[in-house]
Parts: C-alpha cells; sequence; structure tokens
DNA sequence: CAAAATTTCAAACATCTGTATAAAACAAAC
DNA sequence: GTTTGTTTTATACAGATGTTTGAAATTTTG
C-alpha cells in the first residue's frame, strides 16, 4: 500500500473511531464515515472490505495500542520500586489509567469502545480481553501475590484483582451517573480525588487477602 | 384503554424491552419488535407515538418498577436489624441485587437497558438517576454515616458509596470480561461467591472512613 | 515515458427504516 | 340493535443502508 492510500485509510480509521465510540456501531453509518474522513463511501469496502471489518480494524490498530500505551505506563511507574508494596500497585494503576499517557478526549474514546463491546460482545472482546486485560490482570497477579497470606484460592485472588479494576472503570463506565450524583465534572481536581479514592478503597478492600483472618 | 388493547400494548412492552437490551436502540427496527409481539406495525405508533416513546415507556413502566423491587428487597433485609453493621449493609445490597427479587433473565434485561443508557445518555437515564439510583443512595448514606468518623467529607462519603455499588456493577457490566478471566459462568455457586467477595472487599474498602487515620 | 498497479469515484442495487394514513374491524355504551 | 369510540390493519411514503461494479484518475514501477 502506498503513502497515498495508507493516508485515506488512516483517515477513515480515526473518524470511524470517534464515530463508532459515541454513536455505536448500528448508530453509525458508512456515509457518515467516509463524508467526516473526506472520501468516496466505497473506500471502506476497498480499504478495509466493510464496515463491520473497519470496525475490527479500530479495535486492532488504535484501541489495542492505546490500552498498551496505559499498561507501558504502569510498568513504568511500578519498576522504580524493587518490591512495591500493594499500595503502590494499586495507586500507580489508578493514574495510569485517569492521569496517565492518554488525553481526555483520548480516554473517552477507549472507555466507550471497550463499554459498547460489553454491551454487544463480539470478536473485538476477545482481543481486548486475550490482548489488553488478561495481560494486564497478569502483571497484576504478579505483583500482588507475594503479598497474599497462604492458601488464598486462584478465584479469591481473581475477584479480587477484577475488583480493583472494576472500581477504577466503574468511574468511568457510569460516568454520566457519578456527574449527576456528585454534581462534579471530570476535571483535573476531580480526577485527582479519584485517583486517592481508588488507591485507597482498593488497598484496604483487598487487604483482606494480606490479614490474618478474623474469626 | 380497553383490556384488549392493553394486553396488545403488554406485549409491546415485553418484547421491546428484550429487544432493547439485546440489540440496542439502534440495532432493532420497530419491525422487528412488533413481528416479535404478534401484532401490526402501525400499533407502536398507536400505543406509544413512535418508537423512541416506546423505548422510554419500557424504562418508565418496566425498568423502573424492577430497580424499586430490588430496593425494596434491600430495605426488608435490613430492617431486621435496628441498628445494621457495615457489613450487614454491604451484604444486604449484594444479595438484593445479585441473589434477590429478579429472575436470572430480568437480571440481565435490567443491567443491558441500563448498560446501553450509560453508553448513548439520554431521557431515560435522567429516570434511572432520579428515581432508583439517587434514592438508592440515600438510602445508603443514612445506613453508613452514623457509622464513620467525623470529618469525613461529603464528596469522600459519596465516592465511596458509588465504589460499593460499583463493585457489584462492575460484575454485571463487565460480565463477558470476567466469564472469559474466570473461566466461570454466573451459576448460582459464583453467584454466591459474588456475593461474599463483594461484601468483603466493600466492607473493607469503606474501613478508612470507619478508622483512625493512619499517619 | 509507458505500462502496470493502485486508488478513487459515481452510480446502481436490493433491502431496510420509522412514520403516517384511511379504512376495516372490533369493543363499549346506550 | 345502533351509535360511538377504540384498535388493528394494509399500504404508502420518503428516506436511509451496506455492498458492488466498472470506469476514471492517480500513483508507482521499470
Amino acid at each position: 500500500m502506498s503513502d497515498h492510500g495508507e493516508n485515506t485509510r488512516q483517515r477513515l480509521l480515526e473518524h470511524a473511531e470517534k464515530l463508532f465510540a459515541e454513536k455505536g456501531f448500528a448508530g453509525v453509518s458508512v456515509r457518515e464515515i467516509t463524508a467526516m474522513a473526506g472520501c468516496n463511501l466505497a473506500a471502506v469496502n476497498y480499504h478495509f472490505g466493510g464496515k463491520q471489518k473497519l470496525y475490527l480494524a479500530v479495535f486492532r490498530e488504535r484501541w489495542a495500542k492505546r490500552g498498551y500505551k496505559v499498561g507501558q505506563s504502569f510498568m513504568q511507574a511500578i519498576e522504580c520500586s524493587q518490591k512495591p508494596a500493594i499500595e503502590e500497585v494499586v495507586s500507580a494503576m489508578a493514574k495510569a489509567f485517569i492521569q496517565g499517557p492518554l488525553t481526555d478526549s483520548e480516554r473517552r474514546i477507549h472507555i466507550q469502545l471497550m463499554q459498547r463491546e460489553l454491551s454487544d460482545p463480539g470478536e473485538a472482546l476477545d482481543m481486548i480481553v486475550g490482548e489488553v486485560m488478561r495481560p494486564f490482570i497478569r502483571q497484576l497477579t504478579e505483583l500482588i501475590e507475594p503479598r497474599i497470606k497462604r492458601g488464598v484460592s486462584r478465584q479469591r485472588l481473581e475477584l479480587n484483582i477484577l475488583s480493583i479494576i472494576g472500581v477504577t472503570l466503574y468511574f468511568f463506565l457510569a460516568r454520566p451517573v457519578v456527574e449527576r450524583i456528585t454534581g462534579k465534572t471530570y476535571d483535573g481536581k476531580f480526577k485527582s480525588d479519584l485517583v486517592s479514592h481508588i488507591t485507597n478503597f482498593s488497598m484496604h478492600g483487598i487487604q483482606a487477602l494480606t490479614m490474618e483472618e478474623r474469626k
């Protein structure tokens, strides 16, 4: 593929991701995407083989890269520490996501694409799980496992890791609700408060795995 | 409206909610809904004034009622106790949602409708927040507030309450992911484990509000 | 520069969409 | 039984949808 065609292709990807995030797969037409990208209707078929494949390409070529970027940011924050405490792990995770390498606009698109795929699980979800979530969960597990007490089942550990991730993601998945309930917009101050809160809540939440069982 | 017309109307609501939950507003046609409901295409316009109003009626007449039902179940579980401990509150909440009055099918529809409305916030979200979430959060606040230490800000308390709700909801919003990561299906055993886990994690998570600040 | 390859384009196609309409059918009231 | 009101129906309408196709335009290659 030439530079020339690649330019068209990238414009399509860029606009498609925004529109798919904003309106969902069914809610946006190929005509709308191509109009915004400034190219001809048939370009989607030529470059991607159709609307569905364009959708998958958005995940493969854009979503996955951003997910990887967040994961890298997290790893970088952690490797300053030889053996990070759970608080450090949890805090680094919240920061990587909420204040990390993604712009606000990128983060919004990232979440909305994932959210819609959760609602209508298809091929893209396999990629989300297989290439981003699973490795990330593995990383968290490796960091947290040495610090938990013996006898904790695999499932229990998994549920706890998922909960840490879940608290963080929930504030973005349910953003419209949170904004209405708290009366706040997600500005720099509020996001900073979120990081503190999530760190605190999650660190304490997982503490059950690090303490002696209470009878 | 006669009994006869009401019967058609209810069939439309019943089938519309399933299809809206399953495919989203944009992903399902009026023809599909009426075909499943066994009535004529124009019935949607006659009874509801159009597709959009049918969608809102689904939330008003079916979603809100189920939300109320879950809230009632929670209140009933709590009022056995004169002054419930935080653990009891959190446990009752998780149970009301995960094991409470809704059938598995109802719960799935309930969550999917909400999830899609979160992705495309419209008029129905105002109803979700105003009539179900806000009162529920108020209830939780009243139960938990007497047990927290002085000096905790309103926002901090709100974020904690939202987190408790968020952990619970996340396991259902991200159900396809959780199933893939854990390799489990949401059968009775797994849901029971979820209730235990969520109670544990959330109770510990919120403990920061009930303990002396650690220096 | 010419030929080959690639990309873009306009248009066609078959199908689908939500809304509207007036007539027919049915139900309720007297 | 007749009249009135309600509900259902078939159909039309105007517009929208994703995919396909072959020609034109552009770019690349030798």
